[in-house]
DNA sequence: CTGAAAGCGCTTACAG
DNA sequence: CTGAAAGCGCTTACAG
């Protein structure tokens, strides 16, 4: 257990005071102009003693943690844990560490992760967020931390934010069904006033508008985030054994279409002979459905290329440019297949 | 940017010292014998003055950051993402914060991330090690800091370890095959030395061998992790191009479960009728195979909560006992469905 | 019952 | 070119 050497050891081994051995250290010899001959042997000491910095200590006394906090619904999501390898990689390039946690689609879990993050000096976070948690967003910016919103937004709430462009991609692929002559076309969505959701919904609508198609409240099946299982299930054989013919389905997400695609597996409905499909995002289980689907691909290496690109210029300007907040659309595109 | 309100801030509001607020705020106001009114207005002015800890500056002085490492090969494979989920959960409920890296099966940048996390003074690790790790792993051992393995281990290297009975599960799994009356039974691994890979090798073995069955070098594929797509799809075409005949399978882990089925879609062969299948874990992508398949179970929740509390223990019992490690087994149970 | 002070490991103006 | 000293925000023996 030999404890660790510190500064203060190198500093005594050798006889020198620790500014000195702390200006080698981090390679301001030139600007304090240290000795040359002093260089070496504090360089050699360093490697003889195995010295290694304490940065909690570092952390203390320059007010950065070179740490980031990271908040979304769930890790276990593929979908958020994309996101969190991509930031972990571009965050260690950059010398930052990531803490993560998962709200739940919980107001308190995700303020109770805020107040602990906050408490360990992040130096910034990237959120993405859940329903009525507009003031958490709001207090962390006004304590002066740079806060990205990643994925998810508040579109009547000045932050920064990375996200795609949900409306006009649902609006392309619901017009993409039509445009493969359905005429009557579902959306299997969330039931949430999250706009990254009603943006798709909205596409929806707005494609049909623009078709002539007349629009149709029990084609709008939404499920909550806590019960999705069973409403889905519900929701679906509510939609299909209804009177109402449908012809063609938009899954908000990925893991709302791989339940509603369970659905449509057990009711034996015909892809895409009865039923036309177009998902959001990507999932392994759709490569092993027979007919490969269409979705909607978010480039999420460059989604969060750009929250971190944008944290990290707020963290370095700091507390200037207050109330002035970004937001970053990334082009989604639509990939069509055999469904 | 209104500062952030330090112990001192509020002592110099009172016009008292900093000890008594630290002592009220950590609740030792009993062992300090402060005054009772002295005791509601610090609390007061703790609530007034919206005080919130600065948690480096304890972690410095307590020398405990209450912050885990985790190192695991990938956080965007779910069987990893649900790992980091449930520890995750349980860290938290013990006060403690998770920091998170992969290491890609790159002796590397697992030392990498090593070093960064000691530096950082984690209070322990919890790591999933890649090959060619031992000495990294020792290396922490010889700082006093607790590590525990999760689900990988060495078996020729003392360390704290959870995970579960590789070898019994795979003798188990393929027996179940056997069983099922297939007597040309193929296994699709990891080509890799660690040994909850080797392990479910052996289990295969010896379930040929327990049942009379002459093992056959050629029904063992091994694909690289490097290269695990093309790997994967070479190795299974040769299997099933082979004048060998193939009745059964056995899937080393879920990630060759999922491109080994593509593969065997790809070339229409029958499961279970031609081809008898049983996998490890569990995948979404499963219940979209026509016969859902046979699959060892392992109860992630009890691994990592094992995992949580030997390390616990250790950083409790700090340096005391050292080298004397503990390895628990957790027992996977198999699943018999329709493959 | 309360205060003054040292110290955790580091950085950085300021003297000399 | 180098050292002494203050300070980041906290805790905790030690006096009184």
């Amino acid at each position: 257990m030999n404890k660790k050497t510190s500064l203060k050891d190198i500093a005594q081994h050798l006889g020198v005071s620790t500014a000195l051995v702390s200006y080698v250290i981090n390679n301001k010899e030139k600007e304090a102009r240290v000795g040359a001959d002093m260089v070496k042997k504090i360089r050699q000491a360093v490697i003889d003693m195995n010295y290694q910095p304490n940065l909690v200590a570092k952390s203390l006394k320059s007010g950065q943690s070179k740490t980031i906090g990271l908040i979304v619904a769930d890790i276990s999501n593929p979908f958020f844990s994309m996101i969190a390898r991509l930031i972990e990689d571009e965050a260690m390039k950059l010398g930052y560490v990531v803490i993560f946690g998962s709200s739940d689609e919980n107001a308190e879990k995700s303020q109770s992760l805020i107040n602990v993050y906050l408490n360990r000096q992040v130096d910034g976070f990237i959120i993405s967020p859940t329903e009525h948690t507009e003031q958490q967003i709001r207090a962390i910016q006004k304590t002066g931390i740079p806060v990205v919103l990643i994925d998810r937004y508040f579109p009547d709430f000045p932050t920064d934010s990375v996200r795609i462009n949900n409306k006009e991609i649902s609006e392309q692929a619901v017009e993409h069904l039509i445009d493969m002559g359905r005429k009557h076309i579902a959306v299997l969505t969330y039931k949430t006033k999250m706009a990254h959701i009603t943006d798709r919904t909205e596409g929806y609508k707005q494609a049909l508008k623009k078709h002539k198609i007349k629009a149709n409240k029990k084609m709008i099946c939404e499920a909550s985030y806590h019960d999705i299982e069973k409403d889905v299930k519900n929701q679906m054989l509510n939609l299909f054994n209804g009177e109402q013919k449908v012809d063609g389905i938009f899954f908000a997400t990925n893991s709302l279409a791989v339940l509603g695609l369970k659905v449509i597996i057990g009711l034996g409905i015909k892809v895409p002979d009865e039923l036309a499909i177009v998902s959001f995002d990507q999932s392994d289980a759709f490569d092993f459905f027979y007919a490969p689907l269409s979705y909607v691909s978010q480039c999420l290496q460059q989604l969060v290329k750009e929250a971190i690109g944008l944290l990290i210029k707020r963290i370095q300007q700091q507390s200037k440019s207050r109330g002035c907040y970004e937001s970053v659309i990334v082009e989604a595109k639509l990939v069509t297949r055999e469904s």
